[in-house]
DNA sequence: ACGCTTTTCTACCATATGGTAGACAGCGAT
DNA sequence: ATCGCTGTCTACCATATGGTAGAAAAGCGT
């Protein structure tokens, strides 16, 4: 019935990392993404043996789909510290305020069992090392402010998935969600992390 | 049976904020909840008629005690924006990392349904209407760095409920929650804060 | 055309869950 | 003692949900 291979299986992860991003694991039963992909739940039981193992594959895709924009915008800025950090906020943010669901769901994590944690913490954590050990390196240089890397690292994090990721707060501070409003998110963003991280 | 008036009532109220957020709204049931107090479920049901209004009872208890403490911390300091929102960060953090799911729940708010989180926006909306104020004068008196004072306070309180309501964060960057790793996070926020507001 | 595999669907099922109805117990006032 | 009120519990119920079993399509190589 449909089309190319693999065609129901990716829809099927891409109406999951939306639902379970927006509204949380288990406040979206199997049905509901049935529903929303077209198909009967027998389906996705097919292509994913149980929730469990949907969950898994979400995180999973949904870690190298920020990886792979994360590591692009640091490829393509200049070698420096500041124009990097500039950089990533500039990548991420676009797909995260339209998509809140992408971040929402890393954020999910922390909510779910300590195995499925886990399992996305190893995934992720060459990359964290990587972030880490570069910006110990630049606060050496005097590049950026002296500071425990590690937990810059985590704060930063914690900034931009934090402000991403809760409409409420922005609507809370009468934020809209228009271009000029993402616009001034955005520089608002980058100037509070960049003077966050100033030497 | 129990012995003062009302203890029913608030041990339900308290082991509900910490179920609903540590795992989430809909990830607990009554049953739980009624377990955990150590009642059946049907005197959970004649406290609160439904579980959506124990979420609501939950989310205003929790919003008020956090107003208050926040509250207390700006009062005791002095008027300084820096030392005040030093003596937030400092007034909030133990709490929080403490008991996780003061601000879990919090966050759990843009999960809900648009009812819910409207209830607890305009309940927040006279709080955040001071701080943005606040924060305006004193960044024309150039105490502050100049920026939006809106999206200054969300993106300040995206940064501490981010670093307090993620384990896992903390855990990818090897953060321990020792004494002294609860001292250095409290020092990194601090010191990242006010990097970021100084003018 | 035919068999073999892959994909999807139609019943079902066991269980968990939110909620109702009503009985029972404690207790203060009369 | 008894009435009435408050609080808690036992017994159910309807529904939603994750999951099983197996039938029907749909491709696809030969």
């Amino acid at each position: 019935m449909v089309t190319r291979r693999g065609m129901t299986r990716s829809a099927i992860l891409e109406a999951s990392v939306d639902l379970f991003g927006s509204r949380g694991f288990s406040a979206v039963s199997l049905d509901e993404i049935a529903g929303v992909v077209g198909v009967a739940k027998q389906t996705v039981l097919y292509w994913f043996p149980s929730k469990d193992e949907l969950l898994d594959a979400v995180l999973e895709q949904t870690a190298l789909e920020l990886a792979a924009v994360i590591e692009a915008a640091v490829r393509s800025a200049p070698d420096e510290p500041l124009a990097r950090i500039e950089a990533v906020i500039k990548a991420v943010l676009r797909p995260a305020v339209r998509r809140p669901a992408l971040l929402g769901l890393v954020r999910e994590v922390s909510r779910l069992s300590p195995d499925h944690a886990a399992r996305l913490t190893d995934q992720v954590r060459p990359f964290v090392r990587r972030a880490t050990e570069y910006l110990g390196e630049e606060m050496a240089n005097g590049r950026l402010r002296m500071a425990d890397p590690g937990l810059v690292v985590a704060l930063a994090y914690a900034t931009v998935t934090g402000i991403a990721t809760e409409p409420t707060a922005l609507q809370a501070v009468e934020w809209q969600a228009t271009t000029t409003g993402l616009r001034r998110l955005r520089r608002e963003l980058t100037e509070f992390l960049l003077a966050a991280l100033r030497p």
